[in-house]
DNA sequence: GCCAACGTTGGC
DNA sequence: GCCAACGTTGGC
């Protein structure tokens, strides 16, 4: 599969689209993932590739907004951090094992793209919910169509 | 709060 | 290298 785009999962409770809108530059260092194959998805990240936000764990599972990837991955920071909850042990400086790409919010929906709506599209064929332990999801063109196609005649 | 799915760890 | 135990995720 070629990848057109990719989605980013966080608990809003954690951190939510509106933390990122909040932030300074309205950018983050995508930290924290702790899952090999989610790593390589983030290591394959390029300037400009779209991402996806989608809440989950929360009251209403959705595609809320979409970022943009602003810088390719580097060594997580956190992983070397004793105090962090992300600390990893068997991390060292010349063989990190984790690695954050920098995002960058680019717009809210107004109204999100919830999980029974996007399962009526080719969405639901996607790692979003076919492997839904995977906090970081690669999309199809065809899946990215039809998002788009949902933004349009929403309210969005 | 429950439970299913699944990734990781560790003993052998 | 297998597999059981365990921890975590995420939808409901």
């Amino acid at each position: 599969m070629k990848i057109a785009a990719w989605v980013l999962k966080s608990e809003p409770d954690a951190f939510s689209i509106d933390d990122l809108m909040r932030l300074t530059q309205r950018t983050t260092l995508w930290d924290g993932v702790r899952n090999y194959q989610a790593r390589n998805y983030l290591c394959a990240m390029k300037i400009g590739d779209r991402a996806f936000f989608y809440h989950s764990a929360c009251a209403k599972p959705a595609i809320v907004g979409e970022a943009r990837v602003v810088k390719e991955a580097l060594a997580d920071p956190t992983q070397f951090d004793p105090e962090s909850k992300y600390f990893d042990a068997k991390s060292t400086q010349e063989k990190p094992r984790w690695f954050a790409p920098k995002v960058k919010f680019v717009k809210k929906y107004a109204v999100g793209l919830t999980r029974p709506v996007l399962d009526q599209t080719p969405v639901r064929t996607s790692q979003l919910f076919t492997h839904t332990r995977l906090s970081v999801v690669p999309l199809s063109a065809e899946h990215v169509r039809a998002i788009d196609a949902l933004l349009k005649d929403g309210s969005n």
